[in-house]
DNA sequence: TTGTATGCGTTATCAG
DNA sequence: CTGATAACGCATACAA
């Protein structure tokens, strides 16, 4: 009766919930979970609370799992030691977590081998462990990338840089990548599409900068791998006076909240956290509901530019001779965009 | 003997652990807990992850729980409707955690009445529910907030206004009774210490310093009710053109992590994370290890001012002449601080 | 359909 | 101090 259905009459029904709602009770969900095998939590682990990106992605994540009842044990991988990162792990299996999910853009998962050896279900981003109950979300960077290399280029920007987070990750070298692809496919050479390796913070920026102005050739224009770093980079020009956008445009990557707040307000690829967290949800249910296939289909997110205001047409001194008829098109293009 | 004690055969133990190990054996939590009777969670309510205070603030507390063993469940407060935090709060129960954590600096706690239902250890920022197993964090404000007037007084700042939070929250008012009070201290007069009631968000701060600009007798110093809004003043500022600290000195409160990073670095009062997840932690143990007294005695956590750049002596030029002489006493003062 | 016994993996209790 | 056994609070499968 308690579960809904209504063989016995309605008066009575009624009295008894309200009894029960009276004394208050609810059900004891670690005796549920001991009954029925499932502990209905699951595992998030994510890069850290304090770069932004993550917070918006939790909540989107915790949203979802909340409307199915589940619960998320949420674990942060830096400024943990291994020891750390272990115990968290260990933890995860004890409360016999259905699944997790890994979402820290980064191919190093030594640390879940506990969670292989007890065959809990997982998903990750961009590369897969190799085994069974395992799903890749895969970012497509180059959809969002190529926007924004596209956008520049029609800004007649001709010079233009990237500062990469650690190239030792897999995704970072994939966002790198697309870049160099992107850059190539408008015709653009490798001295004039310099790589700057920072660690993704907004320090990162500023050292970044640094790098680009002292070179012979200064880019026109800078797209940072995320968006931190971006911030990073507007606050070091500003820190040096020079203008954004007028002297030197840039582009962000993530779209954190921060970036419509930049000065300028920072334009950007946006790698949805929605629809990344939506992926994760979807693919560690997929995984535990059947017996899922030993490696299934990817679930793909796509990426894509937004336009803001630090970006604009190509203005260097130094250039503006050659590409001065080149640019009034552009820049033509660029308003009616 | 798996419990620690070394009755048998040192060797056969090492055997015994070594096969455990093996067959990657954990014990279950959930059905630990059902025998126990502790479910070793703890709850831990806060008011959004994106306001970058509270990340800090939840990895000392979860740091704290790590150490001694306890899960925590992460709740936030704001925009979630009342729907959501009722579910979350049933959760709470539902999982039987051994007590929540408040941090949300306000006192509308209707919903947390599931919990007093069940009797579950309670602690609170600044006010205490009326009830049995509830502790109180006192925060002193003063503390930190006479510090930051007796600065700005000593730089020689005669107009001195404050943004608050919604006053609607008892711990807005403290923060505002306590600068009101400072303020008077130093002998300045309410036509001069002007408040504006803002809601803690980066736009607040834009809106505060567009009113506090349009009044007749403009203030030459700013104190913040939180970093947030803080950072959206210097914002506004610089979209002005105004010179941080020369024409206008700011302060800020908190001491988030982008303080430092600010532009120019905020002068803040520092509340400290870490003290309140410690405080917080230690209530909720206070309260669960023995039966604890009706209303335990509060614990206190103090704040301090952090000087950096966001403040500098006063040069307003309508008010230079009368205060000429005083200033340069007091700029020397300051100097030698 | 509805009630009843058994199992879930631990802790705790009580004999031995 | 050790070893068996009854809770713990629910799910589930089976009998009525």
């Amino acid at each position: 009766m308690v579960n809904g259905q209504l063989t016995v009459d309605a008066k009575l029904a009624k009295r008894v919930r309200d009894a029960i709602r009276e004394m208050g009770y609810l059900p004891n969900l670690q005796a549920r979970a001991l009954g029925s095998g499932r502990s209905r939590v699951l595992g998030l682990i994510i890069s850290e609370l304090t770069n932004p990106f993550y917070p918006e992605l939790v909540r989107s994540f915790e949203d979802l799992a909340e409307t199915s009842d589940f619960e998320i044990m949420l674990g942060s991988v830096i400024h943990k030691n291994d020891e750390h990162l272990n115990r968290f792990v260990r933890r995860l299996v004890q409360r016999r977590v259905e699944g997790v999910a890994v979402m820290t853009f980064r191919a190093d998962w030594d640390y879940l081998h506990e969670l292989i050896l007890h065959n809990i279900p997982l998903v990750t981003i961009d590369a897969a462990a190799p085994r069974a109950r395992c799903l890749v979300v895969e970012v497509d960077y180059r959809s969002g990338i190529d926007q924004a290399i596209q956008h520049l280029a029609l800004l007649g920007h001709r010079r233009i840089a990237f500062v990469s987070g650690p190239l030792q990750h897999f995704t970072n070298q994939a966002r790198r990548d697309a870049f160099l692809d992107s850059v190539r496919k408008v015709g653009l050479r490798a001295k004039d599409t310099p790589v700057y390796e920072g660690d993704h913070t907004f320090e990162a920026g500023a050292a970044a900068i640094g790098h680009f102005l002292s070179l012979r050739d200064r880019p026109t224009a800078i797209l940072s791998s995320n968006d931190l770093t971006a911030v990073g980079v507007l606050r070091g020009l500003s820190e040096r006076r020079m203008q954004v956008p007028e002297e030197i445009s840039v582009i962000g990557f993530d779209d954190i909240h921060m970036a419509e707040f930049a000065h300028p307000p920072l334009s950007t690829v946006r790698m949805s956290r929605e629809d990344l967290a939506a992926a994760a949800f979807q693919g560690l249910m997929r995984l535990t509901q059947h017996s899922s296939p030993y490696a299934p289909e990817p679930i793909r997110v796509k990426t894509q530019l937004v336009v803001r205001q630090s970006t604009g047409p190509q203005t260097n001194a130094v250039t503006a001779k050659a590409d001065s008829a080149r640019r009034t098109g552009t820049a033509a293009a660029c308003s009616g965009e």
